[in-house]
DNA sequence: GATTCCGTTGTGTTGTTGCA
DNA sequence: TGCAACAACACAACGGAATC
């Protein structure tokens, strides 16, 4: 695994653990690496703009702002793979699990019908961002930093992370910088889905590894 | 093909902090 | 006070790219 796989799969072992803090030594050995690779590679995220708190005793995890609360992180499924798990949904109706299976049924059958809902004019950011990942294409974005200037970039997409709030971080390769970047979604001023693929393509990011 | 350079990674050490 | 875990630093090994 290089260190822009790693990246990737440290951003989402931490989200997928959030709120909860994971031990570096944990992540260590999930990600086949030293402990002092991880601090790196913790470090690195943080530099790159994702809070990643150090919690002394307990570990490493997600801020309150960018960890899952009680809802999961964005998951981009393709329609098959949609398709797929309606229909285990509908066997577990029967199990007891009624409610949110049904729930959750009518979640992925509004998701799947977005393109024949989609009003006229320019889709939102986050609707470009997610449609981009799930089909495995690049984006060319305006991207606000810091101070506020906003530089146009073409990446490409790898993971959404996402947490109660308002705040969403897009980590995606950036074409620009030659490396891994993330992304805060309030700060892209505009996305376009351009027609070249990715380098992984959907299904990586559907499954996050 | 050999050498050099550079980036990455692993190991070891020391210090700091939080907790029982 | 001892333990566990992170932070920071130095050093060495390794591999790939560039150069001759």
């Amino acid at each position: 695994m290089n260190r822009t796989d790693r990246l990737y799969a440290l951003a989402v072992e931490l989200s997928a653990s959030a709120p909860r803090c994971v031990p570096a030594r944990a992540l260590a050995a999930r990600l086949g690496v030293s402990v002092r690779t991880v601090e790196r590679d913790v470090a690195r995220l943080r530099r790159l703009g994702l809070p990643v708190e150090p919690r002394r005793g307990e570990g490493y995890r997600l801020a309150e702002e960018a960890g899952a609360g009680g809802v999961l992180p964005p998951v981009v499924l393709t329609a098959e793979e949609a398709a797929a798990v309606a229909a285990a949904l509908r066997d577990v109706e029967e199990d007891g699990l009624a409610a949110p299976a049904r729930s959750a049924l009518r979640k992925i059958a509004a998701a799947l019908s977005v393109p024949e809902r989609e009003p006229a004019g320019p889709p939102p950011v986050a609707r470009t961002v997610e449609r981009a990942l799930a089909r495995g294409r690049a984006l060319r974005i305006g991207y606000a930093d810091r101070t506020g200037a906003v530089t146009s970039r073409d990446v490409e997409p790898r993971i959404l992370l996402a947490g109660r709030g308002s705040v969403r971080y897009l980590v995606a390769w950036c074409r620009l910088r030659d490396d891994v970047r993330v992304f805060r979604l309030d700060r892209i001023a505009s996305a376009v889905e351009l027609d070249d693929a990715t380098a992984g393509g959907a299904a990586a990011q559907a499954s996050g590894r």
